[in-house]
DNA sequence: CTGAAAGCGCTAACAG
DNA sequence: CTGTTAGCGCTTTCAG
């Protein structure tokens, strides 16, 4: 019923192994032979089964990518970087989803390997102790974007996160803002750690203390929650809002002007995501604009490096980031 | 290196048979064989190798999703209602991205049908003479959602969209509006030829004609394309603006708040998206409601019928609608 | 330049 | 309940 190499080499009275090697692309063919085989393959209509070809070479040009949220505009833009240099060098992807979950990351990245991906990229992610015990055991290059893990012993691509947050921190300090409240995403990830400490370091370098004046909140990284995390924000009598997430960043914003809060006179709002968010809403949300399509994108062609075995000079890459001062901000 | 079903066998001093077995979860194995088994899979780190287990059985508990554009809100959420019920049933997705490319699309679902997946789903898409063809010929379990094709051959999940848009056209044209603008999306889907049939309906249905008083525009999908077509939209003086997408009609809104028009009083806005965005942005969207969690569970529900050669009785299933006139409708 | 033959790691009859 | 034996469709030596 479905047509095999060994049909095709039977219609092209060529053996099969001649048949793999125009397959793929083998110069060791002459030109006839490899018309013939051609022609008999269009007539046949015949496509290979790229399994087969997985069990017989060990390779299956796909790499899967492990991503919390997909419908998550800022994982969807990193992707989308992933995807056009993967399919520039011939992979193709494979997206899970873990909806947040640890757990579900583990799994993700068990089922992958057990698919015998060629490498795995992850997307944000929490990437716990566990997790990082299959990556070691599995013996599969993996790439990891926009979060990092303490050791430093995976390949990562990221922007410093640390000096961002400083710079912003700073900014609105030496600007008079003295109640800085930081909203965290639940979905704990060391990225959102190393803004802490930025964070901190901002306020030391002025010799302040952040304990005093400064709040840090957690919330799911929607708009509702956003909306619903407000009350908090200003029983904190915050100036300053800072969050991981622009549709919180969203929902903070909106809460603030249901109270008549002028922004950005009476609170100020920034987001860490920069996701095309940013400019669909009014006052358009200062953020820090990562170049979320290119850590995507550096993050595959590093991820075919490894796949290649070829020699990598760095393999923690820190891409350039820029903060912009839209209307949320003064 | 890899430690195999064989190594398995060896250290459980049973055949790989009866591995096969316990991996498959066969109750004819005696318990104590069983445990047996499952000690040496877990002192080895033992995983079946996924792609063995396909070429084998001929099955691969995987299949594939054809996406437009992952980043596209509409098309993630359906996406999660894949997700789930995927999950559910024990199926893993592979999603791909076609960025609204024709071509792609085909690409995808023939490189979908070469890794032996056992069944897939159409997000949206095109949808062409072509790709219907290859379908055809794969025999592979389709189906599709959120999109349609004239024959109605393939098994799809979709509200009525042609009673939804005349439903609220007629109540436009009722309340005294008079010059309604439709914006399609670029992308041609059969879906938008519905729409615009039930425009004309509404219209016709009112003793009007549609050629005087109503415009049909095609953007792009996104937010500066919204912005953009907003001058050909004022020129029409439009008081009301249909569009496909959530982002255009936020463009849309935000260029006509620019030029000074009150919404909804100079100018109304529906879109027939429904997705987060509706409630992101001030004033709120009106929008037709799709169920699109729905729209996606109830597809990967019906494919997995297919795929277990289960009788369906209906396989052009339609959701129900509802209209919500939010902020930018009177 | 081409063919024969040996697997890749697993499932699935078929015996027993 | 368990083992033996063929493959699944392809790649890849190894000869020639």
């Amino acid at each position: 019923m479905t047509v095999t190499i060994y049909d095709v080499a039977r219609e092209a009275k060529v053996s099969m192994a001649t048949v793999s090697r125009v397959l793929n692309g083998n110069p060791n063919v002459k030109p006839e032979t490899r018309k013939k085989v051609k022609d008999v393959i269009e007539r046949l209509n015949y496509r290979p089964n790229a399994v087969a070809r997985g069990l017989a070479s060990k390779k299956t040009t796909t790499v899967g990518v492990i991503i919390p949220d997909i419908s998550n505009l800022y994982y969807s833009a990193l992707a989308r970087g992933l995807d056009d240099i993967a399919e520039m060098y011939n992979y193709q992807t494979i997206i899970t989803n873990t909806e947040n979950d640890p757990e579900k990351e583990k799994d993700s990245f068990l089922s992958l390997v057990s698919k015998q991906v060629d490498g795995v990229v992850f997307l944000g992610g929490a990437l716990n102790e566990e997790t990082l015990t299959d990556i070691k055991n599995s013996h599969v290059p993996v790439v990891i974007c926009g979060t990092s893990e303490k050791d430093k012993n995976l390949p990562s691509v990221n922007i410093d996160y640390f000096e961002a947050i400083k710079e912003a921190t700073a900014k609105f300090l030496e600007e008079g803002s003295e109640r800085i409240v930081f909203v965290k995403a639940s979905f704990s990830n060391q990225l959102e750690n190393h803004i802490e400490e930025g964070i901190k370091a901002a306020y030391k370098d002025l010799g302040k203390s952040v304990d005093d004046n400064s709040l840090i909140l957690t919330a799911d990284s929607d708009y509702q929650s956003g909306k619903d995390i407000f009350d908090q924000i200003n029983s904190h009598k915050a100036d300053v809002v800072i969050t991981m997430s622009d549709e919180t960043a969203i929902g903070v914003l909106h809460s603030a002007m249901d109270h008549d809060l002028e922004i950005p006179g009476d609170i100020q709002v920034l987001s860490c995501s920069n996701t095309r968010l940013v400019n669909m809403v009014r006052p358009q949300l200062s953020s820090i604009a990562m170049p979320l399509y290119d850590i995507g994108a550096v993050g595959m062609r590093l991820l075919t490096k490894y796949m290649n075995e070829e020699t990598v000079d760095e393999s923690n890459v820190i891409l350039p980031y820029k903060i912009e001062y839209r209307s949320t901000t003064r």
